[in-house]
DNA sequence: GTCAACCATATTGTATACAAGAATTAGATT
DNA sequence: AATCTAATTCTTGTATACAATATGGTTGAC
């Protein structure tokens, strides 16, 4: 069962509330969105139930599917759960990373810090994730990868927002040169901090996060 | 949408895979299961998709709902990551547990220890779990305390099954006390590795865990 | 005798029809 | 005039009918 329609659907929802299409505590219209698509209900709702399980809707019994973007408190929670998760992936990697996958790393920050000098917070951002992406699959654990994956695809919007801060990007890449450096030396708590701290939301983050809440809500 | 008669359907399906009545791998008939339980295939499908992103079922496109237990693998990654977020909800909990919440975990610890001197495996478990509940609310981070929470509840079958092991329930309790006292005198780090340490799979543990995946497979 | 291809059957995915519940509006009463 | 109640309408939840695909068996050919 389950085809990949609802999955196409899913993610073209997932798309229009990640651009503002769609506000938070927005009620989608089944029979609107049906037509929209081109489909009937059934693999909507099917599309509805995969987004709710990721969190960005809500499903009230009777009522309807409810668009539904965390708030200042709950975004910190996420990004305080991200960090740690990416410590223990950093940890782990430390002591199990291969070769090959730091010679990656270290092209993918070449990469990005190209990136920085031209400005380009799009590349910046695709490198970056290949970055955090390699160091979460060197963590030897997959289960751990997958969590983590899911989690950061679920933070990725505000993540990419806070690249536009000024001197961001270059902060978050002279941070991404000591996690390299703790990871050859096989350091795993220095790895592990590096990464926390390089994720956590403190100091002037916490600033800069809440103003771009505000101008999305 | 989604009103509960999908959700009920979800958990008994849920207790039939746990108690074995359908083994790893085994296909979920629509039109049989829809029968058994008197509904129509629409809301035994999305109890079929609640299951699968909660792990239990592989939904494969045009073949079917599988069922899937974890293999000897991915549970060592599963309870890995147990560990790891238990282990930062006991960092968390450290400096912000309220002296309630202190009272709470010592009376679930003599209820423990009640049920150890009973030999009573079930009402331990039972406890255990409040005891571990309390310290993932006590996190301060809701966020964080769902997800452990929905961990827990997948790895649940199976550490109930570990206490059944000579001498584990003990070792268990006495684990819980060491926690305890991290918390109470507020060492974040003592608090942190106590809890990992206590659900980590390793030594004995692991022969133990292996031995319990021989007798369900 | 074995392998491959085709047909029949069964099962999943999708659409539509039907039923039940919630919300809104209009009407009546205070 | 305002509020409460009732009825209508709209929307969700469920069932069933239909379509498309995969699977298994049978038959034919090499």
């Amino acid at each position: 069962m389950e085809k990949r329609r609802a999955d196409t659907i899913a993610e073209q929802l997932e798309a229009l509330i990640f651009n503002g299409t769609y506000a938070d505590g927005d009620r989608l219209d089944e029979v609107r969105l049906a037509e929209q698509f081109g489909v009937s209900r059934t693999p909507l709702r099917e599309a509805f139930q995969r987004l709710a399980l990721s969190g960005l809707l809500e499903l009230i019994p009777r009522r309807g599917a409810f668009v539904r973007q965390p708030g200042p408190v709950e975004l910190l929670e996420m990004f305080e759960v991200m960090a740690e998760l990416e410590a223990v992936c950093g940890r782990l990697a430390a002591l199990r990373i291969s070769e090959a996958a730091l010679a990656e790393l270290r092209e993918a920050n070449s990469s990005c810090q190209t990136a920085v000098t031209a400005g380009d917070v799009e590349a910046y951002y695709s490198e970056n994730e290949r970055f955090h992406s390699i160091i979460y699959q060197q963590s030897g654990n997959s289960f751990l990868a997958q969590e983590a994956a899911k989690l950061h695809k679920r933070l990725q919007p505000f993540r990419r927002q806070q690249l536009r801060f000024r001197g961001r990007m270059g902060q978050s890449m002279s941070e991404h040169e000591q996690i390299v450096r703790a990871l050859e030396a096989s350091k795993a708590e220095a790895a592990a901090d590096a990464l926390r701290n390089h994720v956590a939301v403190q100091g002037e983050k916490f600033h800069q996060l809440m103003a771009t809440l505000k101008n999305t809500a």
